[in-house]
RNA sequence: GGGCGAAUAGCUCAGUUGGUUAGAGCGCCUGCCUUACACGCAGGAUGUCGGGGGUUCGAGUCCCUCUUCGCCCACCA
């Protein structure tokens, strides 16, 4: 029997391993393994929470909640969420791991605008209008449309190894969800912080909807800024120069003003001047609005397209007309009366824009025109360039309901990671505006209010949790507000209502609720995080997490951010069948410090994802290892083993697990704030280093375990006897406990090897096993430190022979000098070293006569290498006069400040114990040096 | 305009309340097909810690200042 080769390495043709009934092919297959174990761990309900078991519920278990921040129903995957993902799952396998309760909701959001854009832009293609169609037929073909396509990503997910419970899969515009919506708008418009509001908006001219602040982005452009000349009614030759970047909105002026401080116009306020192309008086008004250091200090007032203006002339109780239709074209809307000319009527801004500055030009009134760079805002979901508008609009007042989540943060019950995001979420809650919930939208909730037909006033609303039929004032008909809420309006409530609320004796409410960790990237702090934390507080009188980790983002190697426009992103999927989604999980955590970005390259996937494959294939490879070596027979049971039956080896590898398993933990940080729920300052940025978590790991299995525990073990292993039995049960319970580790970030392949060790019990799971514990106490155990001189010899002799170009073949012999009781543990320890360094050990008492390389190792031990024939004195007089030379300067610098009595004085006494300690070794070895360097050297 | 942050090895970044000779990963150089692994093993090189000033016995770490880059907010028409 021996095993399958799939892939016989080019260079070399390899013999067959030892054959055991379990060894694992020599390749690690990702695409064949991955979905498999996927498979299984789903129909195990390995994801499953349970309510009962949470300690909120009656339960033994914490619970431990992660809401997936729900992807647009229509997204497909994208490194970002990948990433995202990765992050979540990571800290849910671990808190599973560590025996919480614990439950990833995952689900999707339905998506408002960016949803019907599509379905709209389908339409086009069939030349079609929603109008066409009609408000019933579009919404039932979106939904159609979202019930056959949507969710792609949540499968998506999955192939990338996210444990999220699906059993509670979420969508925000379910019957339950909607419900919660409802009750929302309902309790806040109960307590006066719902309004229906008048007053100039974002208006996006491509989707013909109001957006709120947020969804307008400010992008920098370089506009032009004219200079418009209004002459004075009552003084034809005089006029009022104003500055705009927008001229076509001068159809809609109705003032301009003047800051009343400023004394250059003091005699012309109340006059009149002339608006140009209408021939229009227009009344020159008096407001701190204006800014007299800016241009001419004279601005120009258009209350319907310009927040500004608007407040303006709400103050000046100013006329407003709109002269800018809803599709962004210059037409007469209400109040306007005449104030569009007919030949412009129809006409684009844009182009309204040319034809007025040409007008202003040819009527001598344009004064100049230079560049002026300036922000103007653009929709977010279509980048078309966004018009303030006047209109009806439903608001929400903000103020009262940002005073908890400030407090939330401030007091502790709530950490914001990394930490400089807090001044920037305080920031924004101080500032705060209220927030337009209403969009001229056919897809998504609609506003739970009703008008009356009949009544009077016939507007009167009627606000209600139940869908209304009849006025319950007058029995008459009524009209639902035509409008839909914010997609933003149900995410807000996303971490109670998928639990359950508004029914607050749901089990998983209770059970659940608060969460724990939100993940997401900072862009939506705002958008969503912030508004979460009001609506937890508004609604369930609680933070509805503790922490909120905002990490970074994915950037090719310019640093430009990945976006399909660009065309360079990377497509997790691509990486997955090509690597694994152990790779790509690997390589994304091991690159994201806290709150960094991750850079890859989209035109090299290969060396990109690297670290994670070459990582996955290394711990394939420990696996064979292990398995040829341990896996057919029955391994003794770690627990039996007694400490005196350890080798040095043994005793180091535990050592250093403990050290890694501690690492890990602090790392990942405390799962909780613990039972005050309010975090410590000194816990308040502690965990969620997951770099630091997988380089430990890392570190741990690579460099320890695989390096030198394996190394140092293979004898053993292969000689039989009582010894090899604890040689394999160290090793299989060391590579146990690594798998275990590592599960969170690399669940398949440590899943896949887990389930392959010896004593594996069957239907029992990686996913769901026991997070490691340290068991000693960090530095106590002598026998392990004895490990690290014999590694130090090691090392050394490597140096040695690297440097002097001693064949690997060829054995060497070096002379060793070493105090009585390092010495009897290195001659314990010489078929080990030999082995290891090629070198064997002849013990001294005294420094030979022979002349050779010499290396002095901390502690004293001293080493001298013969190496005839290819020693050159000469060149190991100078490294060795180096040596000596830097070590003098350290050691004279460190006299000093150890002679130095302000440090005597003041510096801590521990710090003094060291730096005396340190003076001792170095004294000493600079004595050591000093006489090799005279044995070797003196005569010459 | 306001606020926040960053500047440490070629690259990406650690560096905890000031206290060993400033670290890691990747990359680079040298040698090696050593029966788990060449997706590997062994060894190596590399930093006036952005500039200047200050506090201190002691500064990558604290303060001031300058420079250069980010990010967020904002009503410069």
């Amino acid at each position: 029997m021996s095993i399958s080769d799939t892939s016989p390495s080019p260079s070399r043709p390899r013999p067959a391993s030892p054959a055991t009934p379990d060894a694992l092919p020599a390749q690690y297959d990702p695409a064949a393994t991955e979905p498999a174990i996927y498979e299984r761990w789903d129909q195990a309900g390995c994801f499953v929470a349970d309510a009962s078991r949470s300690s909120r519920a009656g339960g033994d278990r914490d619970p431990y909640t992660i809401v997936l921040p729900p992807p647009n129903v229509t997204a497909i995957l994208h490194v970002g969420h990948g990433l995202n993902a990765t992050v979540q799952d990571v800290l849910v396998r671990w808190a599973r791991m560590k025996g919480l309760e614990t439950l990833w909701v995952p689900g999707t959001d339905h998506a408002g605008i960016a949803t019907q854009n599509i379905i709209e832009r389908q339409l086009a293609d069939e030349g079609l209008t929603r109008q066409d169609l009609g408000r019933e037929k579009f919404v039932e073909r979106t939904a159609e449309f979202v019930e056959k396509t949507g969710g792609t990503i949540l499968r998506q997910l999955r192939a990338i190894g996210a444990s999220a419970d699906w059993s509670r899969t979420a969508y925000t515009l379910t019957p339950e969800l909607s419900l919660a919506v409802r009750e929302a708008f309902v309790r806040l418009y109960e307590r006066g912080l719902i309004y229906r509001g008048h007053r100039v908006i974002h208006w996006c001219p491509r989707c013909l909807t109001s957006l709120s602040d947020e969804e307008a982005e400010p992008v920098e452009t370089n506009g032009m800024l004219y200079h418009v000349a209004y002459a004075l009614a009552d003084d034809p030759s005089r006029a009022l120069t104003v500055a705009t970047t927008r001229p076509e909105t001068m159809l809609g002026d109705v003032a301009v003003a003047v800051n009343p401080s400023d004394e250059r116009y003091a005699d012309l306020v109340g006059r009149r001047v002339i608006l140009p192309i209408l021939d229009l008086p227009i009344p020159v008004i008096a407001d701190d609005y204006a800014d007299p250091a800016f241009g001419t200090g004279v601005v120009k007032i258009t209350p319907a397209h310009d927040a500004n203006d608007f407040e303006v002339g709400r103050r000046h109780d100013l006329p407003m007309p709109v002269v800018i239709d809803e599709q962004g074209r210059m037409n007469e809307g209400p109040d306007a009366q005449g104030r569009v000319p007919a030949p412009l009527r129809g006409v684009d801004r844009f182009d309204a824009r040319k034809r007025i500055v040409e007008q202003l030009e040819a009527a001598g009134r344009l004064v100049k025109k230079e560049p002026h760079v300036h922000n103007v805002r653009h929709c977010y979901r279509c980048d078309t360039v966004v018009e303030p508008r006047l209109s009806d609009q439903w608001f929400v007042r903000m103020a009262p309901l940002a005073e908890p989540a400030l407090e939330g943060v401030r007091t502790g019950r709530i950490r914001i990671l990394p930490e400089r995001h807090v001044a920037v979420y305080e920031n924004w809650l101080t500032n705060i505006r209220d927030w337009n919930i209403s969009r001229q939208l056919w897809w998504g909730h609609r506003v739970p209010v009703w008008y009356c037909k009949q009544c009077d006033p016939p507007n009167d609303v009627i606000v209600s949790r139940e869908d209304v039929d009849a006025c319950p004032g007058c029995g008459g008909p009524v009209e639902q507000d035509p409008d839909v809420l914010d997609t933003w309006f149900s995410s807000w409530l996303w971490p109670m209502s998928t639990l359950g609320w508004p029914n607050e004796r749901s089990t998983d409410l209770r059970a659940f609720y608060p969460t724990d960790v939100l993940v997401t990237a900072p862009e939506i702090l705002f958008f969503w995080v912030a508004r979460m934390i009001m609506a937890g507080y508004a609604f369930m009188g609680d933070a509805p997490f503790h922490s909120v980790y905002l990490h970074g983002t994915a950037r090719d190697t310019q640093g430009r951010k990945m976006s399909k426009s660009l065309g360079n992103g990377i497509d997790p999927q691509d990486v997955i069948a090509l690597y694994g989604a152990d790779a790509l999980r690997y390589t994304l955590v091991a690159g994201m410090g806290l709150g960094a970005d991750v850079f890859l390259d989209p035109a090299d996937l290969e060396k990109t994802f690297a670290p994670g494959r070459n990582f996955a294939t290394k711990l394939w490879n420990i696996g064979r290892f292990l398995l040829s070596n341990a896996g057919t027979d029955d391994v003794r049971p770690f627990a039996e083993l007694a400490p005196r039956e350890l080798a040095r080896a043994d005793a180091w590898i535990l050592e250093r697990l403990d050290a890694a398993v501690r690492e890990a933990d602090r790392a990942l940080g405390p799962v909780n704030p613990g039972r005050r729920g309010v975090w410590l300052p000194e816990e308040q940025t502690a965990g969620l280093r997951l770099n630091d978590f997988a380089e430990t790991a890392r570190r741990f299995v690579w460099n320890e375990l695989a390096d030198w525990y394996l190394e140092a073990t293979k004898t053993r292993l292969q000689t039989p006897g009582a010894d090899q039995q604890v040689a394999r049960s160290v090793l299989v319970h060391v590579f146990d406990q690594a798998l275990r580790l590592l599960h969170p970030i690399v669940p398949y392949i440590t899943e896949a090897l887990w389930q392959r060790l010896p004593g594996h019990v069957d239907g029992t799971f990686l996913a769901t096993a026991r997070w490691p514990e340290a068991r000693s106490e960090p530095g106590v155990d002598a026998f392990a430190a004895d490990f690290e001189l014999v590694k130090d010899v090691v090392e050394a002799m490597r140096r040695v022979r690297a440097e002097y170009n001693v064949p690997p073949g060829k054995s060497i012999e070096a002379f060793c000098i070493a105090t009585p009781d390092r010495r009897g543990m290195l001659e314990q320890e010489f078929s080990l070293i030999a082995r290891l360094s090629r070198t064997a050990l002849v013990f001294l008492d005294a420094s030979p006569e022979t002349k050779g390389a010499n290396v002095i190792l901390p502690g004293g031990t001293e080493l001298v290498v013969p190496l005839e024939g290819l020693i050159d004195v000469k060149k190991e007089c100078a490294r060795l006069t180096s040596e000596l030379g830097g070590l003098e300067k350290q050691l004279a610098s460190l006299e000093a400040r150890l002679e130095n009595p302000g440090f005597i004085e003041r510096a801590p006494s521990h710090v003094i114990e060291a730096e005396r300690a340190k003076r001792t070794e170095w004294s000493a070895r600079r004595d050591q040096l000093r006489t090799r360097i005279e044995e070797l050297c003196g005569a010459g």
